[in-house]
DNA sequence: TTGCCGAATGTCAGTGGCTGACATAATCTT
DNA sequence: AAGATTATGTCAGCCACTGACATTCGGCAA
């Protein structure tokens, strides 16, 4: 599991041998000094409080959910094991939600900024295939926890799927950053998000093979990989059915 | 700041001029005995009774909603203007937001009706065209309101969209759907929904096609039609947007 | 009609998510 | 080292939602 870390001054030293307070969240981060911020190499002893206590809530959140279940698990233990107040949570995350998708979103945000790199000769679904490709590779190999967060990914997939609440809460969010990749195509190609139609609906249909194969990956965990390659074979493959799906009869 | 009515026995006056208290809402019914019962024609007064209640919960949400807005109704208001306990109101609806969307999910129910009856020969994709064609088509006229309904259903679109919640909790439910229309099609086409992708994938950008016409409904009110048949033209013409957004650059 | 059964409703108490207001303690600035 | 910011704790409170139990009402038959 994670590393046994001393655990610093402000975290207290809860759970026996699951995963240390201050585990080093995917991308992290979140807030907008780390991604705006252009020369401020080390930040305040205040933002770096912040930071891990923000990453302490998320890891707590992340096994009480997985152990006791989200609907079983209170705002009050999670808070109680990172050792602050339930209105210290409420400071960092909006509602109970957030901290269970917090990861997730930080996934999204990756591969946005992703997309936004590519070359301006690739077309659009190109693009967000070599984007998405490359974000589940970099998350694959660019894991200081090497193995694990992949299983920790595909348990997080699980408990999704099967809690309505959180379900619908991300999807809510993924359909936002649809949005977002609206944008970015309209500007790639430069025409009018609100007069053309393709980037808004490529934007969705994307997200919609996305979704379904996260699915697929997520129910069947037997046979195929399930590691980072495994998943971006089956993004592969439901791709290479969009035309065969919308094509005539099915029928061999 | 409640009702000034004198609130007869059971169905309170509300809605000055707007909706009867027993407003047929859309498809209404939602019970299994509706849909199932074969020769059932005069149901009895319990179950009359139920239907009413119900309808009134849906209509006075619905206004309060549209009024004080969704996040400033309080369940205690809404059961009040029908007059029954905060209980009785839990007991027909699981949470607040079910009572919000109860007529979407309506029509959802019934575009599925309207699928499943589809010749066999039209492949997949004409059948759910075809069958969403026809769902507004009847929703359009089969109205015995008259007109309102379909302004009504403008209303609720935009309230669904900017609330949060309620988007969510929409999403979810659309989600559902498309797991139950990716049945009907592997049904149909006599294959297996865990193997072949098809499906599920269809179903889901089928989704995505939709919901993106919804949204260009609501937010563009100018202009262009805004009853049933501008509707059911904006959903062909994101239908027909769909191999063009898919193909190659987008650049004229 | 009467009387019984089951279903619908009301009442009550309690849990948990979430928020505003204010006081305190920690960091940052000069 | 003092003052300005900012994070945190505490407290009180609202509201969505639930289980348990009592009561009333509609359906049905003797």
């Amino acid at each position: 599991m994670g590393s046994p870390h001393p655990a610093p001054a402000n975290a207290p030293a809860n759970a026996p041998a699951n995963a240390p307070v201050n585990a080093p969240a995917t991308v992290s981060a979140r807030t907008p000094s780390a991604a705006a911020d252009p020369g401020c190499r080390v930040l305040g002893l205040r933002e770096r409080k912040k930071q891990r206590t923000r990453d302490a809530l998320v890891d707590a959140a992340h096994t009480l959910f997985l152990n006791r279940g989200y609907g079983d698990t209170t705002i009050d233990e999670i808070a109680a094991t990172v050792d602050v107040s339930q209105r210290t949570f409420f400071r960092y995350f909006a509602n109970k939600e957030e901290v269970a998708l917090a990861v997730m979103a930080d996934a999204e945000d990756f591969f946005i900024a992703r997309l936004r790199e590519r070359p301006a000769e690739e077309n659009p679904l190109q693009a967000m295939r070599a984007a998405i490709t490359e974000a589940w590779r970099t998350l694959g190999d660019g894991r200081r926890t090497g193995a694990g967060s992949v299983t920790a990914a595909l348990e997080l997939f699980e408990l999704i799927e099967t809690t309505p609440t959180l379900l619908a809460a991300h999807l809510r969010r993924a359909t936002e950053q649809e949005g977002v990749v609206a944008r970015v195509l309209a500007d790639r190609e430069g025409l009018d998000p609100a007069t053309d139609l393709r980037p808004r609906l490529l934007a969705a249909v994307f997200g919609a093979v996305v979704r379904i194969s996260h699915l697929s990956w997520s129910t069947h965990t037997d046979g195929n990989d399930t590691g980072p390659d495994g998943m971006i074979e089956l993004i592969e493959r439901h791709f290479d059915q969009l035309g065969p799906a919308l094509a005539g009869s099915w029928r061999s």
